[in-house]
RNA sequence: UGGGAUAUAGCCAAGCGGUAAGGCACCAGAUUUUGAUUCUGGCAUUCACUGGUUCGAUCCCAGUUAUCCCAG
């Protein structure tokens, strides 16, 4: 009997992927990840807790539950230096530069299909679980990525910056199912966290006051907001790193004539001279471009080099597709091409790239964007 | 100091005798394993102040205060 250990999170989603596999015959083990102390990491500003019992230690008695009804075992690990030596210190610096990371997709390819992976190897596991809403098809060695069957809550682009061994020997029983389908599921169970809300924030750091969190790590330095189209100073910001490309709450500026009453946008955040730099209209020309490049580049499939590649991206989670060109370099970064505007491409953030079947094959970070040829500076 | 104009929520701004539009901002929810975006809802018992006319005033009249413009 193949032996898989199960990332609990003490939602409803690692729930049901545990419960499946263990009706498919699988020796189950559940293992809860501690990977954030809000103590050790010095987080004070904008941490909410629960009355005197911190969030996680509530999602850890939740994954205890679940683990009793469902009769398997519980083990529980932290990663917590692991988690900020190779996710918090790139997020950290990521945003020091003026770019907005995404730390959830670093987690995954450092955290919990690396550390985790290897922990669960040496206990004994044959396979690794969690409950993304993701498909792997494997072909031998080969391991494919897709999206999953419940189009509305693929997270596939999360993934897309694991490699060939790291999918190897992992399993996502959610591959097939919908949302509805693991609530009902486990309102028959009669799980505690059953309708448990969906978490949000970043993972295993949680909900925050967003600015808040980051005055934690990057002091705040106040600056001027200033109209990039007339160069008029129309605001003041409180740390330019805080903000991100397309971003329009929290600008507190309104009423401004000249702007037709229209909604104002970051369009350039420039680190060196603290200027937050925004445009009027969710439409203005500013946040348009037809060009990417991508940088760190991952690629789940083989791509040939020089190739023009017809193929659907994904430059943030949970914004439609859009048909593009790419063509992988020689130097290995790959350049997107779009006949359409593409609106609001942030630098730093990923993006992944599908064939038309819904395989995922190639991703990367997006370094800068480009408008009829030209470069567009963000920073 | 003459002459003219304007004062409506944090900001733009409609209403010009019948009991305060709209937008931006902000706040709250929804959506969301990043940050955003998006969506829904909330947001002036009160119209610079003081009197007057009127059944009734943000709207008319007088005075006060403030700001702006043109003269000087």
């Amino acid at each position: 009997m193949a032996k898989v250990i199960v990332g609990l999170s003490g939602g409803v989603d690692s729930a049901i992927a545990a419960y499946l596999l263990k009706k498919q015959g699988y020796e189950v083990v559940g293992a809860f990840m501690r990977n954030w102390d809000s103590q050790l990491n010095n987080d004070i500003l904008g941490n909410e807790w629960h009355g005197d019992i911190c969030p996680q230690e509530v999602d850890y008695n939740d994954a205890k539950d679940v683990a009793n009804k469902l009769g398997i075992k519980l083990l529980r690990v932290d990663f917590i230096k692991e988690y900020w030596d190779n996710v918090f210190t790139y997020f950290i610096d990521e945003y020091k530069k003026g770019r907005t990371p995404n730390p959830d997709i670093m987690c995954n390819k450092y955290i919990k299909f690396d550390s985790f992976l290897k922990f669960a190897k040496a206990h004994g596991a044959d396979y690794i679980a969690t409950g993304h809403y993701a498909k792997i098809v494997h072909e031998g060695d080969k391991s494919k990525l897709y999206k999953a069957s419940d189009d509305n809550k693929d997270q596939s682009y999360f993934l897309s910056f694991l490699n060939q061994d790291q999918l190897h020997d992992v399993l996502f029983p959610l591959a097939n199912i919908d949302k509805p389908t693991v609530r009902r599921i486990a309102n028959e169970l009669k799980l505690s966290i059953a309708n448990k809300k969906d978490s949000t924030g970043i993972c295993f750091i949680g909900e925050r006051n967003f600015k808040e969190f980051l005055k934690n790590y990057i002091p705040a330095t106040e600056g001027k907001i200033v109209d990039i189209k007339t160069n008029n100073v129309v605001g003041k910001h409180q740390g330019v790193y805080y903000y991100t490309i397309g971003q329009r709450r929290g600008l507190n500026i309104g009423g401004i004539k000249g702007s037709d009453g229209k909604s104002w946008f970051v369009v350039k955040k420039d680190v060196k001279n603290n200027i937050l730099y925004v445009a009027c209209g969710d439409d203005n020309e500013y946040l348009l471009c037809d060009e990417v490049l991508i940088t760190d580049c991952n690629y789940l499939d083989d791509v040939k080099l020089n190739t023009f590649i017809d193929c659907t991206a994904k430059f943030r989670y949970r914004q439609k597709d859009v048909n593009v060109k790419i063509i992988r370099n020689e130097n290995d970064t790959i350049t997107v091409k779009s006949d359409t505007p593409l609106k609001a491409v942030t630098n730093g953030q990923i993006a992944c790239f599908y064939k038309k079947d819904g395989q995922l094959f190639a991703s990367g970070i997006i370094d800068s964007i480009y408008k009829d040829g030209k470069k567009v500076e963000l920073n």
